[in-house]
RNA sequence: GGGCGUUUAGCUCAGUUGGUUAGAGCGUACGGAUCACACCCGUAAGGUCACAGGUUCGAGUCCUGUAACGCCCACCA
C-alpha cells in the first residue's frame, strides 16, 4: 500500500475498496480455525441465512448483512475466535421455475421434453455459471464471511446431514405418509408452497343446486327417478322453485305440505360436485335439523351421500346453510371429511382435467366440465339460481394460473405430542412430547433484565422480545409439516418402495436388501453396522385406510414396503448408485424432493460437518446469533431450533435478532412488481459501501419496519436507477473521518520534535492528567464512547451504536478538539502532548468505527501506521499497536497488523481516562462559547472579526478559568477576554448569564435586538420559575416525590432565579 | 377473524426502570471561500408528543378506550 502519499480531499470509494478488499482477502482475515488464536479463545459464530441461489442482492439483504458483520467484525477485533458461515440455498421451485423458464424461452422446451435428469444437470450448470453472483455482491459490501468456507444447501455435506436426519426421524417414526391437500398447478404439474400462491379478485357465479333427498316417504312421491338428475321430471318435481314463488327464500327446497324435496347448496366450483361426498348442515339449525342423518341423490351422478352435521365448516347465516362437502378439493371440506370419514373423491387429473371418478364428464377440461355441468343441471331443472360472485382464487406465483386444491400422498414429519411411551423412546426428543414442544420449550419468553441473566437461562432469546411470541404460538398449533415437494430439483427423498402382493414376494426383495451374501446391497458399505442401523423398512397394508406405517409385514393381503437406507458414505453419485442397487431388488425411489427449508433448518449443524464429530462441530456449534427477518421466524428459525435439537441436543443459537423490513415512503414493502426497492450494488456505486453500510446501521432501530422513501435519477450513461436520499448521510460521513483523518495526518507529520512515539515518550513528556483540559476531555471522551458503542452493539441497538460512533467523532473530536488542536499547534503550546492525544484518540477511533465501516477505516489504518506507529499512552492506555504483533499474528511481515484483526477498544473503556469532571467543565465552556457565538451571529459579527469579553465567575474559579480560557478564545473568536470574580456589567455589553458565569460581550449592542434578546430569554427563565416553583409549592410533591429529586429541582430553581436576576438588571441599565 | 406494530418538527426517526420548557439527521432561513472537509463550518426558526379518559406529587413514557396506517397468520361453501 502507498500509504504516504497525500490523501485527496474527497473520499473516493472506488479507488480505495478494491485494494482494501484485496488486502483482506490475501490475509486470510477472515477465515476461522478452530484451534485459532488460542483454544482459550472465545467463540463468536453466526451463519449467514442462506440466500437463494438464483438471487441478486436487495435491500433487506443489505440491512441484514451489514448488521451481521457488524457484530461479527466487533468480536473479531475483541480477539473472539470469530467465524461467518457463508453459503447459499438452492431454493427448490424458485431455481427450478427460473431456469424452466429461461431454457422454454430459448430453445422452446419444457421439463418433460428433457427429463428429469437433463433438467438437473442444466440446473446444475446454471449454478455453477450464476450462483456466485450474490456471494460476490456480499463480497463488495465488506462481508468478511469465511468465504473458503463457503456452502451450498444442496452440496454433499450438507446433503449428508439431510440424508441422516431423515432416516433418523424416519426410524423414530416421526416421518409419515400421509393424504394432503396441495395447491396444485395445473399448468407446471406440481404443487406449490402456500407462500407461493397469491390472491386475485376474480368475478365468477355462485350457482345454487338443488340435492333432491333420497330415500323412500319423503317429499313427493317417484324420488328415485329424480335423485338420477338426469331424468326430465326432476324439473317437474320442483313445483314451487321458480322465481315467481316469494315463499321460496323462507323455505327452499320444501313442496306444498311443507315436506323437504331437496337441499340447497351453492357453490363457486360446480364441477367439484362430482367429488361431493355428504351434505353438511349446522347441528342447530332448526331447519334442517330432521333431516341429519338422511341422504341425498348427488345430482348428475346418481350418488346417494350422507346429510351431516357440521358446526365447524358451516355457518348458519351464509346461504341456505347446507353446505356441499368435497374432502378431495377444499381445505374446509378436507377437514371436515376428517372428522367424520367421508369418503374422498379425486375428480382431477395432474392437468387439470376430470378424471375417471367424473363419470360422463371425465376427460373434460375442468371449466368445460363446469360448463357442461352447468347446462345440464339447468336442463334437469336442478339449477336453483345463479348470483354474481367476486372471490379470491389462489394463483400459482410461476404460472399465473388458478390453483385447485388437489388431495395426493405427500411425506409429513409430525410434530404434535406423541404418546408418552413412544416419545419417551426417541432420544432425539430429550424427553419431550414431541417436536414441536421440543422446540417451544427452548425458546425463553420471558425478560431478563441483563446479558448474565440470559445466559443464565439457558434458552433461546429473541431481540426484540416479541418475536418470541411468534414463534411459540405458531408452534403451538403442532400442525405436521409437508416435507415433499413435486419437484425436481432438490434432495430426493430417500425412500424406495415396492408394492408386494403377499409376504412371500416381499420375502424375496429382503433377502437381496439385507441378507448377509455378497448380493446383499448394503453389504457393499465399509463399515460394520448391523442392517437394523443403516435400512429400516415400513409397511403399509393396502386395506389400510390410514395409510399406517407398521414394523412388520402383513400376513396376508397386499401392501407396499417403504425403505430408508442410511446413505452418509456416499457421493455425489449417490443417488445413481442406490438406485441402481435397489433396483436389484425391485424397488424404486420416491419421485418427489424435499421441501427446501427441510435443508435450510439443518443449516447451523449441517455446515459444520454434522454428522460427523467434527472440529468445526464442536468449536462452532452451538452458533451464537442468528439475524433474520420476521416472515422467517416461522418456516425456518423454529425449524432450525428444532432440528438443530433433535440432531444435537442442543438449540442452533444463543440468540435470535429480527431485523426490521425496509418499506418505500408508503409503508409498502419493497417488491419486485412494485420496483420501488433499491440496488445496494447501485449504492455502492453511487457512495460506497461504506456509505451504504453506515446508513443501513443507522436505520435500524428497533421498530419493525423502516421507511425509506426513494427517487429515480438518471446517471450519466443514461442508466435509470432507483436512490435514496438517506444514503448521503453516510456518504457524508466517510467524507467527514477522512478529512478528519488527513488533517489528523498533517498535524502528526508537521512536527518539529519528531513523530509521537519516536522516542518512545509520546505524550512529550507531559502527563496527559495536567494538560489543558481539551486533552483530558477528549480522552475521557474516547473512553464513554468505547464503551456505550459497545453497549449498544452488546443489545442489538446498532442504530443507536452507529449514532453514539458518529456523535464521537463529528460532534466531539472535529468540532470541538481538532479546532483546537490547530491553535495549539500553530502557537506551539503543548503541541507534543496535542500531537499523541490526537493519535490516540484518532486510532481509537477508527477502530471503534472500523465495524461499520471497514474499507475506509482500513485505508486510514494504514496511513496512521506509517505516520504514527506508536501511539499509546504509556501508563494510562497500552494499545497493542506500541508492540510488534506477536507469532500467532495473521500477517507476520507487516510492521503493524491491519485493522480488521487489531484490539478492539476496550470493553470497560480506558478506566484511567475516564475523567468525569473535565467532561462537566468542559461543557460549561461549550455552552459559554455557544452563546457568545449566539451573540455574535445575531448581531452580524463577522466570523474574523474578534470580540472582547469579560466573564464574571465566583472567586474560587478565576484561576482554573483562566487556564482554560483558550477554549472560549479559540472557538468563539474572541480577543480580549477578562475574567474577574467583580465585573460589571458595561455600557454597549450583550449580557449572558450561563452556569455560574455571566458573560458580557463587548461594543455590539444594539439597544433594540439586546432588549428584545433579554426579554426573550426572561420570559424564558419566567416559564421554567414558573414550572419549579409550582412543583416545589406543591406539598404532594414535597412529600411524595423521593427526597433527592426534591433537592434537585431546589437546586434548579436556585440556579434559574439566579440567572434571572442578572437578566433584569442588564434589562434595567440598558 | 386472530396476533403484532406504528402514530413525536416539513421529511425520516431517537427519546433506556415515569422526574429540566422533548432531541438528531435531512430540509428551511441567515452568515461564512478561514491554510482537513461546501459531502463543510457557525447560528436560528420549527412540536397541544394522533384523539379521549384514567393512574400518579409528576405522563411523550404506565393503564383503558377511539381513530388512522401497516405487517404477519388464518379464512372467505
Amino acid at each position: 500500500m502507498a500509504s504516504l502519499e497525500p490523501l485527496p480531499p474527497t473520499y473516493d470509494p472506488k479507488a480505495v475498496e478494491p485494494e482494501i478488499r484485496r488486502c483482506w482477502s490475501d490475509g486470510g482475515y477472515f477465515h476461522a480455525d478452530p484451534s485459532t488464536p488460542s483454544p482459550q479463545a472465545p467463540t463468536y459464530v453466526i451463519v449467514i441465512p442462506p440466500p437463494n441461489v438464483t438471487g441478486a442482492l436487495h435491500g433487506g439483504h443489505a440491512l441484514n448483512n451489514t448488521l451481521q458483520d457488524i457484530l461479527i467484525r466487533w468480536h473479531r477485533m475483541r480477539g473472539f475466535n470469530t467465524l461467518w458461515m457463508p453459503g447459499t440455498d438452492h431454493a427448490g421451485i424458485a431455481t427450478q421455475a427460473v431456469v424452466e423458464k429461461t431454457i422454454f424461452e430459448k430453445e422452446k422446451k419444457t421439463r418433460h421434453d428433457l427429463g428429469r435428469e437433463e433438467l438437473v444437470r442444466r440446473i446444475w450448470e446454471w449454478k455453477e455459471k450464476y450462483g456466485n453472483r450474490i456471494i460476490e455482491q456480499l463480497k463488495l459490501m465488506g462481508c468478511s464471511c469465511d468465504w473458503e468456507r463457503t456452502r451450498f444447501t444442496l452440496d454433499e455435506t450438507c446433503a449428508r446431514a439431510v440424508r441422516a436426519t431423515f432416516f433418523r426421524m424416519f426410524r423414530d417414526g416421526l416421518i409419515v405418509r400421509g393424504k394432503r391437500l396441495v395447491n396444485w398447478d395445473t399448468a407446471l404439474q406440481t404443487a406449490v408452497a402456500d407462500d407461493e400462491v397469491y390472491h386475485e379478485k376474480v368475478k365468477g357465479h355462485l350457482w345454487h343446486i338443488r340435492y333432491p333427498l333420497a330415500g323412500p316417504g319423503f317429499g313427493v312421491q317417484g324420488s328415485a327417478p329424480r335423485a338420477a338428475g338426469f331424468s326430465p321430471r326432476g324439473a317437474d318435481t320442483s313445483l314451487n322453485a321458480g322465481e315467481e314463488d316469494p315463499s321460496r327464500d323462507a323455505s327452499p327446497g320444501r313442496d306444498r305440505e311443507g315436506a323437504v324435496e331437496y337441499l340447497i347448496v351453492a357453490t363457486t366450483r360446480p364441477e367439484t360436485m362430482l367429488g361431493d361426498t355428504a351434505v353438511a348442515v349446522h347441528p342447530d339449525d332448526e331447519r334442517w335439523k330432521g333431516l341429519i342423518g338422511r341422504k341425498v341423490v348427488l345430482p348428475l351422478t346418481g350418488r346417494e351421500i350422507p346429510i351431516i352435521a357440521d358446526p365447524i365448516l358451516v355457518n348458519r347465516e351464509f346461504g341456505t346453510g347446507c353446505v356441499k362437502v368435497t374432502p378431495a378439493h377444499d381445505p374446509n371440506d378436507y377437514q371436515c371429511g376428517l372428522r367424520h370419514g367421508l369418503p374422498m373423491i379425486n375428480i382431477l387429473t395432474p392437468d387439470g382435467r376430470i378424471n375417471e371418478n367424473g363419470g360422463a364428464y371425465a376427460g373434460m377440461d375442468r371449466y368445460a366440465a363446469r360448463r357442461k355441468i352447468v347446462a345440464d343441471l339447468e336442463a334437469a331443472g336442478l339449477l336453483d339460481k345463479v348470483e354474481d360472485h367476486e372471490s379470491d382464487v389462489g394463483h400459482s406465483d410461476r404460472s399465473k394460473t388458478p390453483i385447485e386444491p388437489y388431495l395426493s400422498d405427500q411425506w409429513f414429519v409430525r410434530m404434535g405430542d406423541l404418546d408418552p411411551a413412544e416419545a419417551g423412546r426417541i432420544e432425539g426428543l430429550r424427553g419431550r412430547s414431541g417436536l414441536a414442544q421440543l422446540a417451544i420449550d427452548a425458546v425463553c419468553t420471558r425478560e431478563h433484565a441483563s446479558a448474565e441473566e440470559r445466559k443464565a437461562c439457558g434458552k433461546v432469546h429473541f431481540f426484540p422480545q416479541r418475536y418470541a411470541n411468534t414463534y411459540r404460538d405458531w408452534l403451538a398449533e403442532k400442525r405436521d409439516w409437508c416435507i415433499s415437494r413435486q419437484l425436481w430439483w432438490g434432495h430426493r427423498i430417500p425412500i424406495w418402495s415396492k408394492h408386494c402382493d403377499n409376504i412371500e414376494s416381499w420375502r424375496d426383495s429382503e433377502r437381496n436388501l439385507i441378507g448377509d451374501g455378497a448380493q446383499g446391497v448394503l453389504s457393499e458399505r465399509r463399515d460394520n453396522s448391523s442392517p437394523a442401523e443403516r435400512l429400516v423398512v415400513r409397511f403399509v397394508a393396502d386395506n389400510d385406510p390410514t395409510s399406517s406405517f407398521v414394523k412388520d409385514p402383513p400376513p396376508s393381503g397386499g401392501f407396499t414396503a417403504y425403505v430408508c437406507p442410511l446413505l452418509e458414505d456416499g457421493d455425489q453419485q449417490t443417488d445413481e448408485w442406490s438406485n441402481a442397487a435397489f433396483k436389484r431388488c425391485g424397488l424404486t425411489q420416491d419421485p418427489d424432493v424435499l421441501d427446501t427449508w427441510f435443508s435450510s433448518a439443518l443449516w447451523p449443524h449441517s455446515t459444520m460437518g454434522w454428522p460427523d464429530d467434527t472440529a468445526e462441530l464442536r468449536k462452532y456449534y452451538p452458533g451464537s446469533v442468528l439475524s433474520t427477518a420476521r416472515e422467517i421466524i416461522t418456516l425456518w428459525v423454529a425449524r432450525m431450533v428444532l432440528t438443530g435439537l433433535y440432531n444435537t441436543g442442543q438449540a442452533p443459537f444463543h440468540d435470535v435478532y429480527i431485523h426490521a423490513v425496509i418499506q418505500d415512503a408508503q409503508g409498502r414493502p419493497f417488491k419486485k412488481s412494485l420496483n420501488n426497492g433499491f440496488d445496494p450494488v447501485d449504492i455502492i456505486e453511487m457512495y460506497g459501501a461504506d456509505a451504504l453500510r453506515f446508513t443501513m446501521a443507522s436505520l435500524a432501530t428497533e421498530t419493525q419496519d423502516i421507511r425509506m422513501p426513494m427517487k429515480k435519477v438518471r446517471l450519466e450513461g443514461g442508466r435509470e436507477l432507483q436512490t435514496s436520499e438517506r444514503f448521503e448521510l453516510g456518504r457524508n460521513f466517510c467524507n467527514k473521518i477522512w478529512n478528519a483523518a488527513r488533517f489528523a495526518f498533517i498535524t502528526l507529520e508537521d512536527s518539529t520534535g519528531g513523530r509521537p512515539g519516536s522516542d518512545g515518550s509520546n505524550t512529550g513528556g507531559t502527563p496527559v492528567r495536567q494538560g489543558p483540559i481539551e486533552d483530558r476531555w477528549i480522552l475521557s471522551r474516547v473512553s464513554r464512547a468505547a464503551v456505550e458503542v459497545q453497549d449498544a452493539l452488546a443489545r442489538f441497538a446498532f442504530s443507536r451504536a452507529a449514532g453514539l460512533a458518529r456523535d464521537f467523532f463529528w460532534d466531539s473530536l472535529c468540532d470541538w478538539y481538532l479546532e483546537l488542536v490547530k491553535s495549539r499547534v500553530r502557537e506551539h503550546r503543548q503541541a507534543d502532548q496535542a500531537r499523541a492525544v490526537l493519535a490516540f484518540a484518532l486510532d481509537q477511533a477508527l477502530r471503534l468505527l472500523h465495524p461499520f465501516v471497514p474499507f475506509i477505516t482500513e485505508r486510514l489504518w494504514s496511513q496512521l501506521n506509517a505516520i504514527a506507529p506508536r501511539r499509546g499512552l504509556p501508563g494510562l492506555a497500552e494499545l497493542d499497536t506500541d508492540s510488534p504483533p506477536d507469532n500467532r499474528g495473521h500477517d507476520k511481515a507487516a510492521p503493524c497488523r491491519p485493522l480488521v484483526i487489531a484490539r478492539f477498544p476496550p470493553i470497560e473503556g480506558w478506566p484511567k481516562l475516564n475523567d468525569p469532571a473535565a467532561e462537566r467543565v468542559f461543557e460549561d465552556l461549550q455552552t459559554a462559547t455557544r452563546a457568545i457565538r449566539e451573540v455574535r451571529s445575531s448581531r452580524g459579527v463577522p466570523p474574523r472579526q474578534a470580540v472582547n469579553v469579560v466573564v464574571k465567575v465566583p472567586a474560587e474559579r478565576v484561576e482554573s478559568l483562566r487556564q482554560e480560557a483558550h477554549v472560549i478564545r479559540r472557538l468563539a473568536n474572541v480577543g480580549e477576554l477578562t475574567i474577574d470574580p467583580r465585573a460589571e456589567r458595561r455600557p454597549n455589553a450583550a449580557t449572558l448569564a450561563v452556569g455560574d458565569m455571566q458573560i458580557f460581550v463587548l461594543d455590539v449592542i444594539d439597544s433594540a435586538a439586546e432588549r428584545k434578546r433579554l426579554e426573550a430569554e426572561l420570559a424564558n427563565l419566567d416559564g421554567q420559575i414558573a414550572a419549579l416553583g409550582g412543583k416545589l409549592a406543591n406539598e404532594a410533591f414535597v412529600a411524595r416525590a423521593p427526597a433527592q429529586v426534591v433537592a434537585t429541582e431546589r437546586e434548579k430553581l436556585a440556579a434559574v432565579q439566579s440567572r434571572r436576576e442578572v437578566v433584569v438588571r442588564a434589562l434595567a441599565e440598558l
